[in-house]
DNA sequence: GTTCCTGCAAAATTTTTGCATCAGT
DNA sequence: ACTGATGCAAAAATTTTGCAGGAAC
């Protein structure tokens, strides 16, 4: 129950920081903040959208986005880009738990990865880069263990 | 001149590799990998248009987008996508020289870097990874030297 | 009560597709 | 000559913006 509980927690965290900074806890913020934090990897914009009508809660695409937004610019989200043409949207966990994705070009699957030593070297490579680096993106693509 | 040669080694292998297939060697196709030849980083498929207008040559953006797509699908283009909302496509150098992106999110800055135990890191995921990865992909985002 | 947020609809941007014509082999 | 490639224009998909009504504080 480990994972919820953090998952749980950054969903605490990111609406009390928009209220500390002044920012209102309206319906549509708190359902798509709600909706990202029990994810544990990326999603679309047009899947929070599902998910959100799936509950009965009715926004629309428009707040969707904007709340994105909101939340990349003030560094609780990140936005990734998986090569499909959509973007998708993951929580960023404070603690420094991170991940990176694998795509399956051929059936569309996403996965989630972690290596220590991998950012161990993208760390090494922030620091040489001349660079404020605030975020970092690996993507690898090929065939999963089924396509291959 | 070495970087040169490299260059426009990748446009005719490219021309040779496309004949090779039985594919047609037209005037957008030709052009379209000459400009991408003549790149050291990635473009968007409206600024290889511009390109080809500035030169005189009348192609249609659809043009573009189909030839790009034919050359990320047989294996001579990456598409990669750095959060902009446009996609870019870059020569996919066969010799493994081989580069990622640091992008500043203040400029919209763009520029290349190489990190030989950042690529090692990768091998080692990938071996791990139970996928077949053709192509891996690193984004570093953050503010620029100047923006900083 | 004021100010910010939200939903709807319209617009803008990027990419894809249909089709008649043209060019490479 | 045959077949595939191309350009144009229209369509589709995704994201952004304008605005009036509603909700949070």
């Amino acid at each position: 129950m480990a994972g919820k509980t953090i998952e749980q927690n950054w969903a605490d965290a990111t609406l009390n920081g928009l209220f500390t900074k002044g920012l209102r806890q309206g319906g549509a913020r708190r359902a798509i903040v709600q909706a990202l934090g029990e994810q544990d990897c990326c999603l679309t914009a047009q899947e929070i959208l599902d998910r959100l009508r799936a509950a009965e809660r009715k926004v629309g695409i428009a707040s969707v986005y904007r709340v994105l937004d909101l939340l990349v610019s003030e560094g609780y989200v990140q936005k990734i880009e998986l090569g499909s043409g959509t973007c998708r949207y993951e929580p960023i966990q404070p603690g420094g738990d991170h991940h990176h994705h694998l795509v399956c070009d051929s059936c569309g699957k996403v996965e989630p990865f972690e290596d220590k030593s991998l950012e161990r070297a993208l760390g090494r490579v922030e620091e040489h880069s001349g660079y404020d680096v605030s975020l970092h993106d690996v993507v690898l693509h090929g065939a999963c263990g089924d396509c291959r």
